[in-house]
DNA sequence: AGACAGGGGAGTG
DNA sequence: CACTCCCCTGTC
């Protein structure tokens, strides 16, 4: 076990914007599955405590290195990014392994939160090893090449996403993965979008959550309808459009705006309606 | 209860 | 670009 002391960090805000999925809440601890390790970690305050991994592990994974009060400084370009952070302070972006996040979000494609951790689950349960913590058994994250039963993986309730995941699984090799980091951003995502299933959006996930990324943008529906809204007057404007102007808006921070506008829009308006009261200014919003 | 869309992507025109 | 289909379940 271990405990640290820690400033502008909210291990809610960060386990729980969709950043991961095979994390499980039981009373004040967090359980956290990710690729081989299984750990659980609570935080009273500043102070965080954990179970399972070391702390050289839990610095890196949360990124607790990371200056936030000088990202902010970067990205906080507006009044709509400025209440975004205001409510959102200490979300960190993770540093995921790359494989188990590339099937993460190939996974998520036409889904929801609550049904790729179904999904997640499913597979880990099907082709991971067996590991437990404190009497609670879970599965590591299968590595490529273990994925390797069609059948299987359809009855994870995966649907017309089964055949991406079985490819992956064939042809991904973890060291190329993980070469991509030093690569330009162009270059990496182009070679992600090369395996099938990975689009642009799901690239940008990858590229910020597990590569480095930092500049990443990913453009989803939710971001979509809130940057129309916000910064292109309502009107229907291309991905890419969207990914370009929130690059040149925000900086190379950009990806962490991207998580904080993404959660504000979510979670606190949530519908279109008040969305759109956001522009305008209703008070409360 | 039944319709509907969900943090997309590939294939086609 | 603008469609359509892909699975299927959480949600209203």
């Amino acid at each position: 076990m271990g405990k640290i002391k820690v400033k502008d960090f909210n291990l809610a805000h960060t386990l729980e914007c969709g950043q991961i999925f095979r994390i499980n809440r039981v009373n004040s601890w967090y359980f956290v599955n990710a690729q081989d390790k299984f750990f659980k970690i609570k935080q009273i305050r500043n102070e965080i405590e954990f179970h399972g991994v070391d702390k050289d592990f839990v610095v890196h994974f949360f990124s607790l290195n990371e200056n936030l009060p000088e990202i902010f400084k970067e990205i906080n370009k507006d009044k709509y990014i400025e209440k975004s952070i205001g409510k959102y302070r200490g979300l960190r972006l993770i540093k995921q392994e790359p494989w188990e996040c590339l099937i993460s979000f190939i996974c998520s494609s036409a889904s929801n939160i609550p049904r790729i951790k179904s999904k997640l689950k499913a597979l880990s349960e099907r082709f991971g090893k067996k590991i437990t913590l404190d009497e609670v058994r879970d599965y590591t994250f299968p590595l490529p090449g273990k994925m390797n039963d069609y059948e299987k993986i359809l009855d994870a309730k995966t649907g017309f996403r089964a055949r991406y995941i079985l490819e992956a699984n064939n042809t991904v090799d973890i060291k190329h993965l993980n070469s991509l980091r030093t690569q330009p951003y162009n270059l990496a995502k182009n070679e992600l979008k090369k395996i099938n299933g990975v689009g642009d959006k799901v690239a940008d996930c990858i590229l910020l959550f597990a590569l480095g990324f930092n500049q990443a943008f990913p453009v989803d529906t939710w971001i979509k309808k809130t940057m129309q809204l916000l910064y292109f007057d309502n009107n229907s404007v291309s991905n890419d459009r969207i990914r370009e102007f929130g690059l040149d808006h925000f900086g190379t921070y950009a990806g962490y705006a991207q998580q904080y506008l993404f959660m504000y829009s979510r979670n606190d308006l949530g519908t279109s309606d008040r969305l759109a009261k956001w522009k305008t200014g209703a008070p409360g919003i």
